[in-house]
DNA sequence: ATGCTAACTTACCAATCGGTAAGTGGTCAA
DNA sequence: TTGACCACTTACCGATTGGTAAGTTAGCAT
């Protein structure tokens, strides 16, 4: 028999997909099992409820990007916040996944997350980015915005890729990416060294 | 009897509510039906099909948007865009309904929306975006990137609200939408003085 | 008065939803 | 060998889904 962690985190990453994809209400546990190769209650063996598995996901979602945040760490924290935004851009043009789970997240907070697994995340973020203006210590509500902003750019450029691809062609689509990511380049550099 | 368009219209701003709250796959007919008083084949007889419902709410959303816009309209393209985006700003925060059904949209592209009824305002706030340029016409592309990232940056903040209040605090939440409107007027400023 | 149409209603449908109950088969410690 | 446990299955449940069929009611031109 297969080890328990095994199963349970493959069961993760086949809603991972579904969810993002569909997003909770669009999801059936009859469409989770089919992905994953096995019946809807080995599903609910390991999560009793989908919003359980749905809780699970997402968990998992804020610990894979406090792993790439950290994954990118460098002495200077102006870097660190480069290299992982242009990563974190690169990786979303390649999978998508990430970034639309986390705006079906967001869209679904009244119902769902009354616990924000995103937030050391954001905390980590924030801290960096308070990093960067030296010693003077600014308001954490300039650096949240700021965070807020990079995040929000990057993750609505990623949703929108199909719509704009679909309106003005895949080739726009494709030139609009490259223009993206020379943005989003130049917010990092004009924001750490003001 | 009433006037056939006052029923049709007040369904269709009922399902507006409810698709931008919920998500197409979070609203049943039921709900909607129940929310405007009627019974479920009321809504069927003015639209045959659920998809079709959206569709309409979607159309009757691009239309929302584009008066907007050309309400805002100014003889300087700068002061224009500038007016626009404040006040869309201000609107979303009184209302995020239309921001929300914009982002829903937008991950629903793959199923629905074969047509893209937000295509003319786009082109329209692009067009107003290269008149701010003068004579000299830039790329079309930088000036999709340009309109993209700021649409982007308006409508994530406005989803983000509930989740930021609920992370951070309410006042917090309060603190970070001054914020980001003095972003906003900042970065329409940037962009006309260049 | 009559007939037509638009705007609904009640009744009903198969399909699917999330979830429960009761096993089944394999592994492993004692 | 036994028995506990784990991963998983089949069978089933009431509730709800989007949608169809067949009226019913009101207004209105003729």
């Amino acid at each position: 028999m297969k080890p328990s962690g095994d199963a349970k985190s493959a069961y993760i990453a086949v809603a991972t997909r579904r969810f993002a994809m569909d997003g909770f209400h669009g999801t059936s546990l009859s469409h989770l099992a089919k992905d994953a190769g096995v019946s809807k209650q080995a599903l609910l063996h390991f999560f009793k409820t989908k919003e359980a598995l749905y809780a699970a996901t997402l968990t998992a979602l804020a610990e894979r990007m406090m792993q790439d945040l950290i994954a990118c760490r460098h002495a200077d924290p102006a870097q660190w916040l480069s290299d992982y935004f242009t990563s974190l851009c690169h990786n979303a043009y390649a999978d998508p996944t990430d970034m639309r789970l986390v705006v079906h997240a967001l869209l679904d907070s009244d119902q769902n997350a009354r616990k924000w697994p995103l937030r050391p995340y954001l905390d980590e973020l924030i801290r960096i980015t308070s990093d960067t203006s030296g010693g003077r210590a600014a308001e954490v509500s300039a650096q949240l915005a700021w965070v807020s902003q990079m995040i929000g750019m990057i993750q609505y450029h990623i949703i929108s890729v199909p719509t704009v691809s679909g309106m003005y062609g895949a080739d726009t689509a494709t030139v609009l990416q490259v223009e993206m990511v020379k943005r989003i380049e130049h917010a990092v550099h004009e924001f750490c060294s003001n």
